[in-house]
DNA sequence: AGCCAGGCCCATT
DNA sequence: AATGGGCATGGC
């Protein structure tokens, strides 16, 4: 599946289309310069690339980005099941191996506070912002719970400042962090929602993207655009799209997302 | 120029 | 439980 050496993974293109992974909406801290991407996740970098059948990832911490990716987990399986659904057939195609990833508990949470009624690009720039006062890493609960309201305003939070503030706070103060980690399946949703700026698909993203529930079905505009049937609300939906997709219903949603919001929408220019 | 963005909070009903 | 208005900011 993969190799380890000092200083990198190699692995084989199939097992990874570094594009769909890095550029489907799951994660904001990357660059892409002469098809080699930079990527940094807490506070790791490393620097991805494919090079004839083969990807390389470049990095001082070959044991966190193993995890980072996921790398023991066979997403082609995954992509093979889903395929049996007809409607799945052009965003399975429209891209090589999409990898959800296992991204840091904290920063997946803020982060997508930021994403809430926002555009990647601006969501991408206010996180570079916010680390960029940290060194390029990205801060820790007790850090950002010191961060002036005022300052969040200033790097172009707007009015989820005070959502950032007070989950920020809540993290710091309090043991949700470990909860969260050590949750009953049934629990991490309501802890979640339980943090100011966290509704149901803020949730949802950071447990596909953190708490590795890939059952779940993160339901955005995006989403709802493209999949809603007749007057389905978006819990009726996010139900209906669970049920369909089972326990691979979350790498669903990504395939439809990436397919929809990234691919179709990158070229319309 | 105006619509929209990986929505959430809060007041009403 | 379900609906609807308001919301900072800036990409396109």
């Amino acid at each position: 599946m993969y190799k380890t050496e000092a200083g990198r993974i190699i692995t084989a293109k199939s097992n990874i289309d570094v594009k769909a992974t890095l550029e489907c909406g799951q994660l904001f801290r990357f660059e892409k310069n002469d098809e080699v991407y930079t990527v940094k996740s807490g506070g790791n970098t490393c620097k991805v690339y494919t090079e004839g059948d083969y990807v390389t990832v470049e990095t001082a911490a070959v044991d966190y980005f193993v995890k980072f990716f996921n790398f023991d987990r066979d997403v082609n399986r995954i992509k093979r099941e889903l395929s049996r659904f007809p409607e799945l057939v052009k965003p399975l195609e429209s891209c090589g191996a999409l990898r959800i990833l296992h991204q840091p508990l904290f920063e997946t949470i803020i982060s997508f506070i930021i994403s809430a009624n926002n555009n990647i690009p601006r969501i991408k720039s206010i996180i570079n912002r916010l680390c960029a006062m940290y060194d390029d890493v990205f801060p820790t609960p007790e850090q950002l719970a010191d961060v002036s309201l005022r300052q969040l305003d200033a790097i172009g939070c707007g009015y989820r400042s005070q959502y950032i503030h007070d989950t920020a706070k809540t993290c710091a103060e309090t043991d949700v962090l470990n909860r969260l980690i050590g949750a009953r399946t049934g629990d991490a949703p309501r802890i979640l929602m339980s943090m100011r700026g966290v509704g149901q698909k803020v949730a949802d993203c950071v447990s596909l993207f953190a708490l590795g529930r890939m059952e779940v079905v993160p339901v955005d505009t995006w989403i709802l655009k493209t999949q809603r049937q007749g007057m389905e609300t978006e819990s009726q939906l996010r139900a209906r799209l669970m049920d369909r997709y089972g326990e691979n219903a979350g790498y669903a949603q990504q395939y439809i997302f990436y397919y929809n919001a990234i691919l179709q929408e990158g070229n319309k220019q």
